[in-house]
DNA sequence: GAGACTACGGTACCGATGTACAGCGTCGGA
DNA sequence: TCCGACGCTGTACATCGGTACCGTAGTCTC
């Protein structure tokens, strides 16, 4: 399969979430409008180049009859199968399971708040993603506030500087995480605020409940 | 659910079969064609009927528009049910269309750069938005960094306070926006930086491009 | 017998859409 | 430097396709 560019990308990319979402394909004054091509000619050349790329097929002269070619690789393309889209419309369901720092996690866990969608290019490959709300400013120098919502990459183990949600006692934390000579370190990202240190021999892998991988913050 | 006549089943059960085999839904005269009506009115009585009894849903003047409703009993409708249609209404697509402060509006919104979905929870309800990548520093005690991605609700006016996209000469920028006796203040949440002050005999409203309504920042 | 709901035929209108043609600028080879 | 691919603007046009309005019939219920 030939290679596409960023904009053909961008193309394919639109048709496969309108199909995904609104359950029929778009139109070209659709395409153009979503990714600012004022011209539907513009528009056509980039399906005349998926469709000589073999990206996709369509009828003449006849509306919304674009359709997806499942490329050689298997990594889809095509709507009906339920797999989701390899480097396109990649969608991840993350569940905000309570407040970091507000309560005990399994309380947390067994009462989840809500539950967002976001593209999944926006946290990462792979993983079990969960999110929660951060409470307080201890993490403020890292740019992460009170009322953020942060994504977390479920794992055990961190790495060097890593922000990580980690288990202090029965409280879920957000901390900078260092492992030293003889003690992990949680480092709040505030001055007003000291460290955390646990010896090693306190330390259980268990402790770490994942690397924190995005940050979002509501405004207005 | 309202119980269907025999061939308001077979209508539906085309239009299932279309959307399955094809990947698109049938126009009226395609579906008529196929039912033997001759008349786009009788099988726009049928859809009327299929809408009523809540077995879809189609968008006024749009071809090719129709969708199934997945039925109460799971039994579905929904040709491949693989995600809820119910809360895709809720999701929302983000044009990422530049860089702030980056260069030329004009060639932002001309280039975009990707797109990414995202739930509309996270972005408040209504309104057009688009995403800007961010670049500098400018906004950094605001909690906005580098790199950041902001999504931003198109609109020309803004509230005392408000972090805004603003138009300063060719740039783009993002700033806190107050409204002074004479004139607009734009203030970088950076103690390092000046506020930009431009006299309102100077100012168009057309100079302010939106209104920032979440910050994302990828990590790890 | 009046009034619904179903199930069409027919026709007309007009917005929605795909296609075609003419250009323009950039960029990376050959 | 010419050429092809890319990525557009702009315009014109014919068809596609949804909607609206007008009828006809059969069935079923009240």
């Amino acid at each position: 399969m030939q290679k596409l560019t960023e904009r053909q990308r961008a193309v394919l990319s639109f048709i496969s979430a309108s199909i995904d979402e609104r359950g029929y394909p778009p139109t070209l004054r659709e395409i153009g409008n979503h990714l600012g091509i004022k011209s539907t000619n513009g528009v056509n050349d980039h399906l005349r180049a998926l469709e000589r790329k073999g990206y996709l097929t369509r009828e003449d002269m006849k509306s919304r009859t674009l359709r997806l070619v499942r490329s050689a690789d298997g990594s889809s393309s095509a709507p009906p199968p339920p797999e989701p889209d390899n480097d396109v419309a990649d969608m991840i369901e993350i569940p905000i399971l309570g407040r970091v720092a507000a309560g005990l996690l399994q309380e947390a866990i067994q009462h989840p708040e809500d539950t967002v969608r976001i593209d999944r290019m926006l946290v990462g490959r792979g993983g079990d993603v969960f999110g929660l709300r951060i409470v307080g400013e201890s993490m403020i120098d890292a740019g992460i506030h009170d009322g953020d919502y942060v994504f977390v990459r479920k794992q055990l183990t961190a790495g060097r500087g890593d922000i990580v949600i980690a288990l202090v006692g029965d409280e879920a934390t957000c901390k900078y995480f260092f492992s030293e000579r003889d003690h992990i370190r949680l480092q709040p990202a505030n001055e007003t605020m000291a460290p955390i240190l646990i010896p090693k021999t306190d330390w259980r892998g268990t402790q770490i409940l994942g690397v924190v991988v995005g940050v979002y913050r509501r405004l207005h």
